[in-house]
DNA sequence: AGCCGCCATGAAAACGTTTACGTTGCACCC
DNA sequence: GGGTGCAACGTAAACGTTTTCATGGCGGCT
């Protein structure tokens, strides 16, 4: 039986309005016995029952995270900078990461009903502008991660992957390699659809007379491993690779190993995320470098905006940067000698952060 | 304004009694108005306040977590093991990571009070026995993982670190590398400890007769690096590297490249912890694997039981087992020809998962 | 036919807070 | 000296549920 608010007024003789306003600070009680009262709540290790106070003041100090199961670098790195954040302004966390499939996902966006104040929703697939409609409740202020649904209700977070493309197809046609094979991911990965778009309009753009090589990938180390078996056997041999992720950028590394070449000297590759692995293979991997963390603190700080203002439908689009990491599997760095041993020299150039903002 | 119970009652003709038990199928209501309950409660959208119904269940059917601000690998499968299974249970998660030094923890554990049924701890360094014992309040389920507190009133659980470190040292000893030099963590770790204790005595009793080497390290890379560094400058140099952790063993890896050494030609090299890096560097690195999902799940299995029955205190300590995993860098592979291309074909082998539970 | 007991249902208490409102005491001013 | 205003404090309502208890109806048994 824990101590309530009740125990503490009769130790401190003072009525239970006393105590929740000497407690919260709210004034209206003379200095003395603010003092005896929080003495008397220290004493008695009185923490005030959350479900009790967020019951009568519509507010639970909480936020939800939706998340689908993925595990690795991104889970966590978002999971940190969101937390960070909410820690920052007094918020908790729950999460709801594990779950696949849209039927999951309500019931998990059910069960959120009346737990949070505001809600962070990485979309996956099955996760879209209906499912939301069906499924977000009314007035709950969320922010859609990597989400391409427009209207709503909701703000949009959304990495730059256009530019982030862009920036790597830029380089590697700066390198010389017009040729760029590109691994694309699954059709139905939000992420996927928008680099392979960006993939497409820069080599539009940089490249006109190359050849639009496009080759489909699933994000698996073993997909790229086929589509690097694949680019091998293409009659001219491109010049580069880029894949959409890294995983399948290290696939196709172990296909060319494999075929004895080498990389980046008879072809280059470049990747896209930055995963801790890519700075670990032989040779380190050049990729596009999505900075976690941070988008996690960006949906925080956005979520936190929603919640302030209430009623306001700030439905919005932004757009966080990336920053293209070159290392030696792109080619940048064989002139100048060995081309290994120096994996830690890395230069990275940043795409602005479009932080384009367009309330509707 | 959400739609509460009243709302749901009004609309059926019944009362807010009849709703709650045709709801939560408590019985004592005829079919056919819980048939009608539920219609009109499914047209209204209702959800029942998860606040209100706390209040006065004494349950929050949340679970928490208590997290050092660690990142990467560890954090995110120990999260999503235990929300599997928590999800599985019907559990919610609130995470509360990215705190360090007691006084945040504190702050953390406060916070938590009423808002959780039970609460899974990851101890760090000032989360130690004198904390839960000020911190933790009384009758709280809680589960406490890789700490050394012995009593209290907390379930614990623990990786097996000494029977891992001792399987890869009688697989070295094994592979005729007796004079292994130990890379330990740092001294506020309760792994570092264990991992170094379990060093110190599986040399006692499988390599009585070679020289103990132990260099300190931080489970940083870095530190890892110096360490090979230093351990190169041996005067008889050590046949096998053991690293307390992975990222060590990845900078030892790069200390022996940097000096010319083959590994594991010149020199075996293994780590422990099995991160997704391990198999990538060249050569793939041998390692003990802990399976930390599996963690997650187990230590929300024991939090449930400890949920089930209140009031027995059930303290008690349960080791996860671990496997080593046999890769390039140790040296087993070296007979049979090419050294590289193979860094699929893995041979691991499991610790006996010593689940004694001792009941006091 | 009358009574007993069971079952569906409703009324109301309870959970632990916050807060609107009322009450008191006191200083101040006319 | 009495009215006025304000500050401190207490009382009670309210939040949305669950659950205990009472009540009525009805079927079955004697």
């Amino acid at each position: 039986m824990a101590t309530t608010i009740k125990d503490v007024a009769r130790e401190a003789k003072v009525s239970v309005a006393s105590v929740s306003r000497a407690l919260n600070g709210s004034g209206g009680v003379t200095a003395a016995t603010e003092r005896r009262v929080r003495e008397v709540a220290a004493r008695l290790r009185y923490v005030p029952h959350g479900a009790a106070r967020s019951l009568i003041t519509r507010r639970t100090h909480t936020i939800g995270a939706l998340l689908p199961d993925l595990h690795g670098e991104f889970f966590s790195e978002l999971i940190r900078g969101i937390d960070l954040e909410a820690r920052a302004r007094g918020l908790h966390l729950l999460v709801s990461s594990s779950h696949n499939g849209a039927d999951d996902a309500a019931v998990a966006l059910r069960a959120m009903q009346g737990r949070v104040d505001g809600i962070v929703i990485l979309s996956s697939p099955g996760v879209d502008a209906d499912f939301l409609r069906a499924n977000l409740p009314e007035g709950l202020p969320s922010v859609l991660l990597n989400s391409d649904v427009q209207g709503g209700s909701a703000a949009v977070l959304n990495i730059d992957n256009v530019a982030g493309t862009c920036a790597m197809v830029r380089h590697l046609v700066g390198l010389g390699h017009a040729d760029i094979a590109f691994v694309s991911g699954p059709k139905d990965n939000f992420d996927a659809r928008q680099r392979e778009a960006g993939f497409r309009a820069a080599m539009a753009k940089l490249a006109p007379k190359a050849p639009l090589r496009i080759v489909a990938g699933n994000f698996s180390e073993s997909s790229g491993y086929l589509a690097g078996r694949e680019l091998l056997a293409a009659k001219p041999r491109p010049q580069a690779v880029f894949a959409a992720n890294d995983m399948m950028a290290v696939g196709c590394l172990q296909a060319f190993k494999e075929a004895g070449l080498a990389v980046p000297g008879d072809i280059a590759l470049a990747g896209f995320d930055d995963i801790p692995i890519a700075r670990y293979v032989t040779p380190p991997l050049s990729t596009v470098r999505v900075r976690i963390a941070e988008l996690g603190k960006n949906a925080m700080d956005l979520l936190a905006d929603l919640m302030d203002r209430p009623g306001v439908s700030a439905a919005s689009v932004h757009t966080l940067g990336c920053d293209i990491v070159v290392r030696e599997s792109c080619g940048a760095h064989r002139n100048g000698g060995a081309t290994a041993r120096t994996s830690k020299t890395t230069k990275t150039t940043k795409t602005r952060p479009t932080t384009h903002s367009s309330p509707r």
